[in-house]
DNA sequence: TAGGATTGCAACTCCACGGTTGCAGATTAG
DNA sequence: CTAATCTGCAACCGTGGAGTTGCAATCCTA
């Protein structure tokens, strides 16, 4: 199931959210108190961008005891940049370069 | 100048308006009163959109008599693309292969 | 020059979003 | 067992965004 591409910039467009998954992505694994920890907003306001993330597709959820383990998801980012190439492909050179090798799957 | 990646993705979040911007791409030249002809909303939605595209650098307005045409733009297209290669690069080996090609300028 | 077309600005409504606080349920540690 | 953690849910608030209507200004055309 590929996720509509407004969800996911949606997902992307907001700061603190933006903060929170290029977090997850480079610790690999992270939690919402753990993220929380070292940002200006609150354990819930992290949780919120979680979920949202995690309704893009961007973001994968773990049950481990009693902690919730988040980590980064690329598919969706290659359906967005899918649909950005294609679209930019038809008047700009470099866009439909992208294009070309993202079509191509593997 | 380089815009922020957030406001580029908050340009497309929204159905409508990534509506509009395909329109402006594919028809090369558009007006706000040409597209809502088409669309489900009013003039001045459109018009806002517009504006909205135009702030994020995804739209170019020129004047011409008593008419504002405009036209899609693909640098900030390029950027978002960019951002999302780069933060995917870390663990998705297709996104770190986009990110190889979309850095290289030209 | 009068009229139709095109645009821009302003005010208004509605609601989704980011953020907060408070609380209750589960789980680990001492 | 008890206390400290970690999480999730619900209610609430303020702001901004998407859309509308109405009106005035500008520009082409007959």
């Amino acid at each position: 199931m590929t996720i509509d591409p407004g969800i996911v910039f949606g997902a992307l467009a907001d700061d603190t959210r933006r903060t929170v998954f290029v977090r997850v992505a480079a610790s690999g694994q992270a939690t919402a108190s753990e993220l929380a920890r070292d940002l200006p907003v609150t354990r819930q306001a992290v949780a919120k961008h979680l979920s949202l993330l995690a309704s893009a597709g961007l973001v994968e959820s773990e049950r481990v005891g009693r902690e919730t383990r988040f980590h980064a998801r690329g598919e969706p980012l290659r359906d967005a940049i899918d649909w950005m190439a294609s679209v930019g492909a038809r008047w700009d050179d470099r866009l439909a370069r992208l294009a070309a090798l993202a079509d191509r799957p593997g």
